[in-house]
DNA sequence: TGAAGTTCTCGTCATGATGT
DNA sequence: ACATCATGACGAGAACTTCA
């Protein structure tokens, strides 16, 4: 199912932002109607563009979130990788050694 | 020192997965 | 069937770096 058939796009398709970008003064982006082509009387009209752009508000408010808390798993988790590479490298280095060390005893003892 | 290039950060869109 | 969530992709702007 893509996102062409959701009730989301739907409501947004009745919508043409202004503005990409946020007001210089407020934090809000302004949208307004798209020339309405339909016989639909102008009152019904601004009540479905005031909830279209209510749930517009309210689904980019959610994502905004939802993205900030997968950037910051993500960030913990890369974190923990590198972590783990650390931890490995060093158990590499001292297996490494622990080894040339018995290479050693086991040359002397050959001798 | 400032223009150009690079990296980082954030918001948004699109979509697959999962829940109801 | 539809809603919701998690996340990859993308673009814009900020912050930082490099180099003439």
């Amino acid at each position: 199912k893509s996102y062409q058939h959701t009730t989301d796009f739907r409501l947004n398709e009745l919508l043409i932002q202004k503005s990409p970008y946020f007001t210089a003064t407020g934090d809000m982006p302004t949208y307004q109607i798209r020339a309405p082509t339909t016989a639909l009387p102008q009152g019904v009209v601004m009540q479905l563009a005031e909830e279209a752009t209510r749930k517009r508000e309210l689904r980019l408010m959610k994502t905004g979130k939802a993205c900030r808390e997968c950037r910051r798993k993500k960030k913990e988790y890369v974190k923990c990788l590198e972590n783990r590479v650390a931890v490995l490298e060093n158990q590499n280095k001292t297996l490494i050694e622990e080894l040339k060390a018995l290479k050693d005893l086991y040359c002397h003892k050959a001798e």
